[in-house]
DNA sequence: GTTGTGACATTAT
DNA sequence: CATAATGCCACAA
């Protein structure tokens, strides 16, 4: 396990938002606060994409998310599959493999999917 | 500079 | 239920 430190830290003081700080800035350090959450994420709860970004400190920041996830290195394993759109919904196309796995995954971990949903019962904190 | 495109969300129609 | 309008922001072209 190299990655995930799992300290939800929030560096985020540094908003870098016009004055583009010179130097130093990994493009990682920015997506590193959304995979922190992911990997806390217990087995068979779920969170939204919005979930996910208000608890790594960007609320409204969902699409950062998601991209973060679609991001994510090959050496770091996160459970993804435990991240769904509003309302408990697979994002992912439902013909597309990625839909069946995540449903493969969520269900191996007792979540009840049905239609590409989620039971909001699932959901952590919901 | 602008535009289009995303593992998105919320609200209104 | 579905569709559209916004808001959001990083990134490529």
């Amino acid at each position: 396990m190299p990655r995930s430190r799992l300290n939800v830290r929030e560096f985020l003081g540094g908003r870098r938002s016009g004055t583009q700080r010179r130097g130093d800035w990994s493009p990682e350090a920015s997506l590193q606060p959304f995979w922190d959450v992911v990997a806390m994420i217990p087995p068979g709860r779920v969170m939204t994409y919005g979930e996910v970004a208000r608890l790594a400190g960007f609320p409204g920041r969902a699409r950062q998310a998601g991209r973060a996830l679609k991001l994510t290195p090959r050496d770091l394993i996160l459970p993804w599959h435990r991240v769904l759109g509003a309302g408990g919904r697979i994002v992912f196309p439902k013909a597309s493999s990625q839909h069946r796995e995540q449903a493969r995954r969520l269900r191996a971990e007792g979540v009840r999917v049905q239609n590409g949903r989620v039971d909001v019962a699932a959901f952590w904190e919901g």
